[in-house]
DNA sequence: AAAGTTTTCTACCGTTCAGTAGATAAGTCC
DNA sequence: GGACTTATCTACTGAACGGTAGAAAACTTT
């Protein structure tokens, strides 16, 4: 067993609940106050944990992407295009209107920020960059695979819907309900692959 | 002439230096220091002038609308639901991948916040709601004028257009270049109206 | 010139921010 | 039991936050 005074909380459960912070305050929004009220623990053995603030959010982050965000990358391995496209938006819709946090934590955890978040700011930015690369690639494989014309832009189409999720994204941000974010990506299936 | 000592700068060149602080870092990460110091003014004559930081937003973000954001409504006044959405999209890519201002201060300027921040929020979401909304009985007018189908749902159309208003407005807050969105709207006009 | 009004300035307010020092408690290892 | 290690607690940094007091300066009015 582990040398010293074990630890008191589950570090997976104060991270998942450091994450729900996150996700509806946004970097900048969530002061470690609130961060450590939400976890129940005190603020040294928070750091003592995860670091600092910015450590936190990259943890929490990472946690999104495996967790909540999963559906990402399931839908990546579909079997057509369609099929990919299908599962990631709908998943989407889903994931964005849980009332207890709405949007998305890879649009809004800092989407503007001041100088001190910045490169959290950066770092999300990438990260979005590499879903629509991952997307980007995937098209490519179907046009390969004959699932998309032969003259269709995979750059463009992974554009198109990454930008449609993040609009799905914004638009959950703002309180919009789930039966009306259906009816969106409903249209955006209903013409694909978009001519 | 006004009584009193005159103020020796112009609060409507200071609001645009606010406006462009708002936008670049949003409500919460623009300091009332990065905006004295943007507008060449000191913290009294501030507040002074235009309030209290809340205020201050409030003001940016009407002048926003009727400046930077004014495409929205000449977009509407158009003669058709095709040109409208034309314009408006057109006109968007231009205004969200300005190099020293990228985005748009309604979808980023607190698209998720701290406490203190709430009401900004609150704010923001129902100028987008209400945006969706001109958008709507435009696309209704549209029906009954018939340059939209019968059986098309206006909200549905509003729904999906402000989508890719605020998608875009991601991409370009995450550092889209113009040309890319130009081919965004490029696909979103192509499938116009949607089946 | 004197009174009245408003802006400007420096210096400051109390609060909250992220982050830490140092003592104590709770375990393992020998 | 005693040495060692690690977590927990209270209490506290210094800096930055939004916002303001109070005096001096610049104008108009009488």
């Amino acid at each position: 067993m582990a040398l010293g005074r074990p630890r008191e909380f589950d570090t997976d459960t104060a991270l998942d609940l450091a994450l729900h912070v996150f996700w509806r305050k946004g970097y900048e929004g969530a002061s470690m106050t609130d961060l450590t009220e939400a976890m129940g623990i005190t603020k040294p053995s928070l750091y003592a944990a995860f670091g600092n603030k910015e450590d936190l959010f990259r943890k929490a982050l990472d946690r999104y992407v495996d967790g909540p965000g999963g559906y990402f990358r399931t839908g990546l391995e579909k079997a057509t295009a369609r099929e990919a496209v299908e599962h990631i938006l709908y998943e989407s819709v889903e994931a964005v209107t849980d009332p207890r946090n709405p949007g998305c934590l890879a649009v809004q955890g800092a989407l503007c920020c001041g100088d001190a978040a910045e490169t959290i700011k950066q770092e999300l930015m990438a990260r979005r960059s590499k879903s629509e690369d991952d997307l980007r690639l995937r098209f490519t494989r179907a046009v390969a695979d004959g699932d998309l014309p032969a003259d269709a832009d995979a750059g463009d189409l992974a554009r198109y819907v990454s930008a449609i999720l993040q609009g799905m994204a914004v638009q959950a941000a703002g309180g919009a309900p789930r039966e009306q974010l259906r009816k969106l990506a409903d249209m955006a299936m209903r013409s694909w692959p978009p001519v």
